[in-house]
DNA sequence: AACATGTAAGTAAGTACTTACTTTTAGAGC
DNA sequence: GCTCTAAAAGTAAGTACTTACTTACATGTT
């Protein structure tokens, strides 16, 4: 298997081509695949072009065909990979997918749920998906697009990812309902202020609000997550509990700060 | 009028051509425009042809070209018409652009805000914005691609708009925080969390939880209204407003309630 | 007759995808 | 080391079809 230095492919869309060499067939497929995600990304399905994808990608048109059958099956397979994995159909080729994203968040906030620490669980929560979103933009245009277009595996991702999550914490709601440390809303419209806060906000800074200089709403990740989460929680405490803290352990929220500070070290490592 | 047998083509969605007479110029114009922004919202830009808006319209391709220059014309035609407005390249001609929908909510929450009804004020402008997305998901859908296609109009209509909006609500939580009423948090941070709440929930209605029957937070409009303000109005109330209704005039919501009625009954004649 | 509304049949430049062919490279046998 | 070779990686130049947009001409109403 020859690997070879990945020639840097970041620039403006039809991009001059550079001076690949030759590949190994599992290195061209990702790198195309990479590529393509990008232009994808930038101009959906329909305004990308299987010629803009080669020259980007700094070959001709005719091996795009050789790794994928289909222009489809490209951009299922991309999609595919990033997380709507629907099993078969393997994406690029070999790698066992990412990480499920919601299995990040439950191993983050194990420790705060248990402490119920609630400010903790949910500023943890909004931090890293502000942060992920901020880190993988690409894939945030891409999900746009695929409901959009209302490509088939959208409807995989809403239901692996995001559907996952509103249970998640939907039922971390419902626990300290019972618990008596929230009031009695419906959990899932407690998830969807939340969730609602969190994607708007890297929904509008990356679609709508783009230049950080005019921004309506200007604020770190973590100020956003920590406002978010505040808001939330005294806005579904129980009337007795009027803290926006755990009403258990009100000072020692040391674990869930701490998995809020290896988030952001993780951050910076990209 | 020779009914021609357009070779079978394109299929299902660009519609079986309806028997259109003749038409002045002011209505063909105006229908091609409905017509094309049924598409563009369904497919975006580039994914909807000319070929299918003639079809769709019952005309030839050549009029499209007679009543606008360029695709892109009649595409900045639309946007523009429906409440981008820069003003200058009349839409639909003649036809004076769409009433502003900040200045509807601006006249429907003006008796709660000098009622300092806070409930009153959130409820209706989240009941009125969940019912115009459903009323016009056209539009919702064709806002999305705007933003992703990165059209020049999109920052128009964020500025004219939504950013409009966020101020005009950010103005009454700052006053109400000077009033004492509500808490010390950003401004713009309660008007995200709000506007994040009523915008996820339609977007997520409109594009990833299509089915009603499988929604993870089946509502009512009004209801979902009710409960968004409700979170938001208990998460920035001052400690001591405990209630979620208005501090000043707990019992007179009545106002602000029957603006919420009014526009119910607007919403049943869809 | 005049003029606006309409059309059929183009055109040139794409579009996804193929074909027929050349170059590179790993690795066996010497 | 060296050649030889089979398979894989690559390409140039197509194919059949679609695209936005045009042209030359027809029709209906005043």
């Amino acid at each position: 298997m020859t690997r070879h230095v990945e020639n840097d492919t970041t620039a403006a869309p039809p991009q001059p081509a550079p001076p690949a060499g030759r590949m190994c067939a599992d290195d061209r497929r990702r790198q195309i695949a990479e590529v393509a995600m990008r232009l994808f990304s930038e101009r959906g399905f329909r305004g990308t072009t299987t010629k803009e994808i080669a020259q980007a990608a700094g070959v001709s048109e005719a091996i795009i065909f050789r790794h994928f059958a289909t222009k489809e099956e490209l951009y299922t397979a991309i999609i595919d990979y990033k997380g709507c994995g629907g099993e078969a159909a393997s994406p690029v080729a070999g790698r066992p997918e990412q990480p499920p994203f919601i299995d990040e968040l439950r191993g983050l906030v194990a420790d705060a749920m248990e402490a119920a620490d609630d400010l903790a669980v949910f500023r943890t929560v909004a931090q890293h998906m502000l942060e992920h979103h901020e880190e993988d933009t690409e894939f945030l245009r891409l999900l746009m697009y695929i409901a959009l277009e209302k490509h088939s595996l959208g409807q995989v991702f809403w239901d692996k990812n995001v559907r996952v999550l509103y249970e998640f914490l939907g039922g971390y709601v419902r626990r300290r309902q019972r618990e008596g440390a929230f009031r009695d809303v419906d959990p899932y419209a407690a998830v969807r202020v939340f969730l609602g806060s969190v994607i708007h906000h890297s929904l509008v800074n990356l679609l709508w609000d783009r230049d950080p200089a005019r921004r309506i709403f200007r604020v770190t990740n973590e100020e956003a997550a920590r406002q978010f989460a505040d808001v939330l929680l005294r806005g579904i405490a129980a009337k007795d509990a009027v803290g926006a803290g755990a009403t258990k352990r009100p000072a020692r929220n040391r674990e869930g700060g701490a998995d809020v500070k290896n988030n952001r070290d993780k951050n910076k490592k990209r």
